[in-house]
DNA sequence: AGCACGCCGACT
DNA sequence: GTCGGCGTGCTC
């Protein structure tokens, strides 16, 4: 018997299946899917077995040294998957396999992470009798024994030296048990009421369980798509299926999580990257040992090989998170179409605010949509109110306008709570010259230096290089250095001067970065240990207090001026989801949104909670532009050391790709990339928009290709990317 | 990727 | 003379 095995260097030139003999006390437990121990050019590697067969081959081969873990291998449809993810990100097959696996599981990871707990049982009644009568005065061991009686208990819970001389004895037999670092909650209420609303999307998905349509539930904040979601899993769980909740990011959606367990109880795994290894590694086995039947997670936890799948649902189905920024630069929505395909099930992404690509296609009818215009109960959508900061700027309000200053008062003083959002996508906290223009910048990265006042140094974020602030400008030698961008420590201390009195939690990267901090924010914000929770992006997703009636943007205008064509869609998405936090409860909610653009479309969309007239308005702009929906876009970052070099390697690839692909394709570029220079590597970029073409894959491989052999320059493409 | 092989310069 | 620099090529 004969073995495909794919080894684990992730190397585009090692991206094939090597040929490696079975020996004969494999054979019967020898699985497709499994991971192998073979001898690789001299060493012995890890591998994954992709075929078995009894084609000899024509060169000698060498055999399989050891399966390295008998317990588990990967079912046929992660294998499917694997392939498919390498074909869409042209990344070689073992890459997709290691995104796929949990950190523990990984091919090169041979250590056990089984956790066991040992349990005593009483040996059979005659042995036990006999002992005590012959050992009368062991007292603690008798009672011992009498505690324990019938039941299996667990050792640590009782004396150890005296489990131990009865475990010697043979009167005590033990038993080891895997051990969960996760407690399963298991605390169960009942499903809520559906409205009108909730009940036709419902009913909509649940008379096409079985078989596979995509569907776009685009519901209003607050319009209760998370009691549909619910509603739809306890359908797919009586018919003994399973289901796969994603969300965009576990700490940002705890509230959701919190539901999930509490109508399901131990039914439900939570799959995210707060998780240790460990803890990632329990859950992923209940899951293959089905235990589990509704697992909700991050991206990541699109791979769980849960058997029998019943549904999927991508929540806030518009956000970035489901786009891995790494390589192999998958967008979840894609390989969840694929599980839905191959299961033949249905596919629900849900947004308030859709992404133009998922509308445009409910628009053609390629998703179908359902839709839920009103919040739950009733409640009204918050009133917005745009506040002109150019007229503010004049009355030295920098950062809080007189209105929003007014409203925060009042609405603390009414016992209320205030969200404000600091919207500074793309935008850190730099220091610039004000005599001169100076800006300290990384030499090796080309990127602006981000101040970090504990240690009173400026550092690049990409490479670590750091300096000492001066207090002269390095050019000019004045004295004019200013901070410019706001940062969430600098808000909250102006916050404090306005507002002494108001007690102000700061949510950002720095106070959320130690484990559970998130959820000690949350939890104090709900029991209204603070009046105030201020900011950035993290704040605009799925939070649910029903006391917040007072929503405040500092800066609306930030993210419109990104050098990036999804700029308006950031911004529309962003300020609308964060409008939704408003008045959630049975008191109505407002939005104090401040610009220097009161005019601006988008921002007055935003104003009359107005998706549909977004979507048009910024289709129109699309089209146009020939931006996707309407195009798809391929990146090619073409890097290397020499400049000059790449650029004229940069213009083979361009002129290459107008004699092969199709004329009505476009081809923009080489022009430098948003990071140029990084670490002393620079950086040209080629875009690609296409509407159709059937050879793009196999045009773009070759090209792949040619480069593996040239280490002056690579080449790395991206489908449809996010941020370039 | 990682290792051997091989072909050139500067040193115990 | 040989030690070691890294460019090239191969791995079932």
């Amino acid at each position: 018997m004969y073995a495909e095995v794919l080894v684990e260097y992730p190397v585009k030139s090692l991206n094939k299946a090597f040929t490696y003999s079975v020996p004969d006390s494999f054979k019967d437990i020898i699985k497709i899917g499994m991971k192998v121990l073979v001898p690789f050019n001299k060493r012995n590697i890890n591998g994954i077995i992709l075929k078995l067969h009894h084609n000899k081959p024509v060169y000698k081969t060498l055999s399989i040294k050891d399966i390295l873990n008998k317990d588990f291998y990967l079912n046929d449809e992660q294998i499917k998957i694997a392939y498919y993810l390498s074909e869409i990100t042209l990344c070689p097959l073992i890459s997709a396999f290691q995104t796929m696996l949990p950190p523990a599981l990984k091919v090169n990871k041979n250590e056990k992470y089984d956790l066991y707990e040992t349990y005593v049982y009483l040996n059979d009644k005659d042995i036990v009798n006999k002992y005590i009568k012959e050992h009368p005065r062991a007292l603690k061991q008798i009672m011992m024994i009498n505690t324990i009686k019938d039941k299996k208990v667990l050792k640590t819970s009782l004396n150890a030296s005296i489990a131990n001389i009865l475990i010697k004895k043979n009167i005590l037999l033990t038993l080891k048990k895997k051990k969960y670092r996760l407690k399963a909650k298991d605390i169960t209420t009942s499903k809520l009421k559906l409205n009108d609303e909730q009940k036709i999307a419902y009913e909509t998905v649940k008379e096409n369980l079985n078989k596979h349509d995509i569907y776009l539930l685009k519901g209003v904040t607050g319009s209760g798509k998370t009691e549909v979601y619910m509603h739809l899993i306890s359908e797919v769980i009586k018919s003994n299926k399973t289901a796969l909740v994603l969300v965009p990011e576990i700490c940002l959606t705890t509230q959701m999580i919190d539901r999930f367990y509490s109508r399901f109880g131990k039914d439900v795994a939570i799959f995210h990257s707060a998780l240790s290894i460990g803890e990632k590694y329990d859950e992923y086995l209940k899951i293959y040992n089905d235990k589990i039947k509704i697992v909700v997670g991050t991206r990541s936890s699109l791979f769980v090989p849960l058997k029998n799948l019943g549904i999927i649902i991508i929540d806030e189905e518009h956000s970035d998170n489901y786009k891995q920024e790494n390589t192999p630069r998958y967008d979840a929505i894609n390989i969840a179409t694929f599980r839905a395909k191959y299961n033949n099930i249905p596919l629900l992404l849900a947004s308030a605010s859709p992404s133009l690509e998922a509308m445009a296609r409910a628009d053609k009818k390629v998703y179908k949509l359902l839709t839920l215009e009103n919040r739950v109960n009733n409640i009204k959508l918050p009133k917005i109110t745009l506040v002109d900061m150019t007229k503010e700027i004049r009355l030295k309000n920098y950062l809080f306008s007189s209105i929003l200053k007014e409203k925060m008062i009042k609405c603390i003083s009414k016992g209320e709570q205030i969200i404000l959002l600091l919207n500074r996508r793309g935008f850190a906290t730099f220091i610039s010259c004000k005599n001169c223009g100076y800006t300290y910048k990384c030499p090796y990265c080309d990127i602006s230096l981000t101040y970090h006042k504990p240690e009173n140094q400026l550092k690049c974020h990409y490479c670590g290089y750091f300096i000492k602030k001066n207090d002269l400008c390095p050019s000019c030698h004045e004295k004019a250095l200013v901070f410019d961008g706001v940062g969430t420590q600098k808000v909250e201390e102006e916050l404090l001067k306005v507002l002494p009195s108001a007690k102000v939690i700061r949510m950002d990267q720095d106070t959320t970065s130690k484990k559970n901090s998130y959820q000690k924010i949350i939890d104090d914000f709900e029991n209204k240990k603070y009046n105030i929770l201020l900011g950035t992006q993290m704040i605009s997703k799925g939070l649910d207090f029903k006391n917040v009636t007072l929503v405040g943007i500092i800066n609306a205008d930030t993210s419109l001026n990104i050098p990036d064509f999804r700029a308006n869609e950031k911004t529309f998405n962003l300020l609308y989801q964060t409008s939704g936090r408003s008045g959630r409860g049975d008191k109505e909610g407002e939005v104090i949104i401040q610009t220097y653009n009161p005019d601006n479309k988008i921002l007055n969309y935003v104003k009359n909670n107005d998706y549909n007239n977004f979507y048009l308005y910024e289709m129109n702009i699309r089209h146009k532009l020939k931006y996707p929906p309407y195009t798809y876009l391929v990146l090619i970052n073409i890097k290397g050391k020499d400049l000059e070099n790449i650029e004229k390697e940069s213009n083979i690839i361009k002129k290459y790709l107008q004699r092969y692909l199709d004329e009505k394709t476009i081809i923009l570029g080489p022009t430098p990339s948003y990071m140029f220079k990084v670490k002393n590597i620079y950086n040209l970029q080629i875009i690609i928009k296409y509407t159709y073409d059937d050879k793009l894959i196999d045009i773009l491989k070759q090209l792949d290709q040619n480069y593996l052999i040239n280490n002056k320059i690579s080449i790395d493409i991206t489908f449809n990317p996010v941020k370039f």
